[in-house]
DNA sequence: CTGAAAGCGCTAACAC
DNA sequence: GTGTTAGCGCTTTCAG
């Protein structure tokens, strides 16, 4: 691990001389510059980060809260790990290295904010499956501590957002099944209280809003155990529902997965005896028996952009809090069907 | 962001004795001891790990390595993200933070060596889905880098690895399969020299030596253009095939879930006309249809012990290079029946 | 028990 | 163009 002052001796300079060409300062002369170049590749020598880090006040390092379902963290969710996968492609681009960590610590307290505190990075890219708790939001708020939040449009003038048009995109589940014949509905998704999904949230809303409209409404199924296949009890509840609604509009793609095989394992079989619409788009469900119709989000795209904002934010560069809203795109799948007439 | 200086004013101490406090040392008086806490709390100071890393040298970082694959970071890999599930478990009860990066930079080449250089981070947990390349193995075996290799049995004195004894799994995914009447094998991976994956290359040899003791072979399928969606051509050259086999073992069950959908999509159904076995245990092998028949890893515990073998290694309590290996456990599914008769 | 001085690797401000 | 000095926040001697 070489130092700058080792880069200075072998190059015969001071050690300044360095400092000024790895940051690309323009007065060094040309012949010395390439001496010094020449030093750092025979050594390979890389910058200390920390040490300028102390210096200069940037880690150039973000990160990525990873929000917590069931008591553990969504690694395994499509939803957050595409996100991710949009924040690493803008950090590798713009050379800013990525910290994963959680939104709890052992004790399931919040300290997501510890990372910052201790320096190790400059802002924090926050996925809002839970609520936003009160009192991180004050200490953003007076420390000014660069953060985005994803999918929880968070009421603070500090915090930037970047969210999708659910409202719009569940108002367009609910006419299509209409359209289709069905008037008996049902939401499947978790319980708010326990595990909050603001997605979940604003979907369920827009439903009821949109049926209501028609002097429809809807069952809402909220499962009571929360696990990963939550679909399974919520099928078994939806099974035992007398005049059983036909269209079936769930929180997400995974739940619905679990859903359907879960009827079907009993013989109510997806489309004939009901439809149902998810929401995410995962792959699985163009690969599933039925395919899932489904609306998809620019997740890569918005994992880029709440990054670009994230990194303005620190840069100084930006304009403020800023809030970005996606459209959804419908993706129709055999899951989607006719009414069936009884 | 306070500093030791600020919490000492605040106390009536110097800042020295503050730097003791956080540091749990005992030659401090019980009531000095006291009035620097309650300050530290006032003030809400945290320790600036920069500065502190630069003295001791420990970032208490550690990188988590995802690999490439189809030129993605893995990041909606079930296997990956269930390792790096076990080393963030492992992390938050230990103290040591986890950056995540990629094995390749903008340009493509490897420098996943780059966060140890950059001192952003005091070892690296590899996953080994690609050829581990020989400079950077060079530079680690050099500078005493610490480093752990999940899934690569990495071939050097410096290196520890864990992994899974694939070798026992796919012998027994044969025996499975010749118990029911089968005879005419096939398997299905990705391309080794386009997408090297250790898990892949020692099944598939496994069931070659194993088959070979009975004098039978394997077709080998192997999708030219390598996507999310491997499986899908695999079907369409499984379906095309003369003689076509009725035993798949596929490299993992990702591929083979977009294998049996594909061949149902042209009416060749899992398992009336063949069977198949697939690695991983993915949940969704729970739900499909058929429910696959698998081999589960511990992949969450690999994950812990791969950061714990790390852990110990960069703070020196280890024993130089360690090597675990996990037997897999067979997981039955309806995807694993009888030869048709023909 | 507590404090003063030196230094980790680097950069910014000011000489020469 | 290049070097010197001071200091980022902290810990590790060594004194008192």
């Amino acid at each position: 691990m070489s130092t700058q002052k080792e880069v200075a001796e072998k190059a015969g300079v001071s050690f300044i001389t360095v400092s000024r060409v790895i940051n690309g300062l323009d007065n060094v002369k040309a012949s010395t510059r390439e001496r010094v170049e020449a030093a750092i590749k025979e050594l390979n020598y890389h910058p200390n980060r920390q040490a300028q880090a102390l210096n200069n006040g940037l880690t150039r390092t973000i990160a990525f809260v990873t929000p917590r379902m069931y008591d553990l963290p969504l690694f395994n969710n499509f939803f957050v790990m595409s996100l991710l996968s949009g924040v690493e492609m803008k950090g590798r681009e713009t050379g800013w290295d990525l910290l994963v960590t959680t939104d709890f610590d052992l004790a399931g307290q919040f300290d997501f904010l510890r990372v910052w505190h201790q320096r190790k990075v400059d802002g924090l890219l926050f996925v809002g499956f839970q609520r936003f708790p009160e009192e991180q939001k004050r200490i953003i708020e007076e420390r000014g501590i660069p953060c985005v939040s994803i999918s929880d449009r968070v009421e603070s003038p500090a915090i930037s957002w970047v969210d999708t048009d659910n409202r719009s995109a569940a108002r367009e589940a609910v006419e299509r099944l209409l359209e289709r014949g069905h008037r008996r509905f049902a939401f499947i998704g978790t319980d708010p209280e326990r595990d909050y999904n603001p997605n979940f949230i604003s979907r369920e809303r827009a439903v009821t809003e949109a049926l209501a409209e028609r002097g429809l409404s809807r069952r809402l199924l909220i499962s009571e155990s929360s696990t990963p296949t939550t679909g399974v009890p919520m099928a078994q509840a939806f099974l035992a529902m007398e005049d059983r609604p036909t269209a079936v509009i769930s929180g997400n793609d995974s739940i619905a997965f679990h859903f359907i095989a879960e009827s079907a394992r009993r013989g109510i079989i997806c489309p004939r005896d009901y439809s149902i619409v998810g929401f995410d788009a995962e792959p699985a469900g163009r690969i599933s028996v039925p395919t899932l119709a489904t609306f998809e989000q620019p997740l890569l795209e918005m994992g880029q952009v709440a990054a670009s904002i994230l990194v303005e934010q620190i840069t100084g560069t930006g304009q403020g809090k800023r809030t970005v809203e996606y459209p959804l795109r419908f993706v129709d799948g055999a899951s989607l069907g006719q009414a069936p007439d009884r």
